[in-house]
DNA sequence: TAAGTAAAAATGAACGTTCATTCTTTTTTT
DNA sequence: AAAAAAAGAATGAACGTTCATTTTTACTTA
């Protein structure tokens, strides 16, 4: 009860602040100071709300997870076909990783370093699972190379994360035809060559 | 002169030392103090090598790139085919990823992180050219598709990362297969389907 | 070759700063 | 008016860096 009543306000604008200054500095740069100066709120409050900074990361970094999956298959159905599947999926990873930027970059960036501790990194993970049967029901289908996940995710997903971080360094432009090409190189790496 | 006389033993171990803390803890939780213990060195001698954290890191970086290119290229020759060419290099990349994959590892933390300045990651890309010149002709001959040199990177080369960090973090073990595996989703993706 | 010496390299301890976190007090809510 | 939430100031630890000193090296001279 008592939990409930502090200010979910405070919270979101806790993880926010995480989120961007983490994005723009990195973690080593973030100070506690400096999140709660962007939060409008004392550094003290962080502590009411996460355990210490390890926390914060981490709760940030499995929020912002769930948000990214839950979009990823806000409007996939199972009866789809493993084409149209793949495609709204592969689309709608796309759209996150280019509306949501800062949110994906902040991903991409706890992915690659040691700054998430590894049960929050796990607890990350869990939440692709539909993709994964999708790919299963395509191999059995004759449609998908008989590869094992990590690969498949390694072509068709991961590469993804590579043109938005190069996109918002400000190496190229990504636009609509782009997406369509990068759709194509996903679907041609791991379909089966009849 | 000055600079020459001194031990390039201590340098090298003072790079290889940044190299392995910063991969097991991050940039974050990598103090001048621990890097200059595990290099068997006194803090105070790290700044006669380096300016500061910064630039210790930056040279770092440098110097690893330098090498990983090298590699990737050692052996190419202009006058291979378009296939055999990017065979060949996409093999050394593949095969310094897994030999040299705590230096890799480290390239990839420093690549999606904020931990390097842009002047030292510029500096780092320039050696890439042959790989883009061979895509060029791969794109006249009509064997590449014609897509902007980020995306074929994205498809190419990158996965490449993703799979050396799952595995490097006990989730799949890689073999000679997985290889070739990947090498063939890598060539797919880009190679014109006929 | 051996002794002497000046410069360079290396060191451990110390400095000032910044950090994550806590303490005490004030403000807000119920 | 009691309890919960929030605040600013305070704290001790840890950090990057520098300082004062010692050790090593390279060279000169006998």
């Amino acid at each position: 009860m008592a939990k409930l009543q502090k200010s979910i306000d405070k919270r979101n604008a806790l993880v926010k602040a995480t989120i961007e200054l983490v994005n723009n500095n990195g973690f080593h740069a973030t100070p506690m100071s400096k999140i709660a100066k962007m939060a409008k709120v004392s550094p003290a409050t962080i502590y009411l709300y996460f355990e210490n900074k390890q926390d914060l990361v981490n709760q940030t970094y499995i929020e912002v997870k769930a948000e990214y999956t839950n979009y990823a298959f806000a409007t996939y159905e199972e009866n789809m076909s493993v084409e149209d599947g793949f495609e709204l999926i592969w689309k709608r990873i796309a759209d996150f990783k280019l509306k949501e930027c800062e949110h994906a970059m902040f991903l991409a960036q706890c992915d690659n370093t040691p700054m998430i501790d590894e049960p929050s990194r796990i607890e990350g993970i869990k939440h692709l699972q539909p993709l994964l049967d999708l790919w299963q029901r395509g191999k059995k289908e004759g449609l998908v190379k008989p590869l094992s996940d990590f690969i498949l995710y390694a072509y068709a997903i991961n590469p993804l994360s590579f043109l938005m971080i190069t996109q918002k360094r400000g190496a190229f432009q990504l636009n609509e035809s782009h997406i369509e090409e990068a759709y194509q190189a996903a679907w041609d790496s791991i379909k089966v060559n009849k």
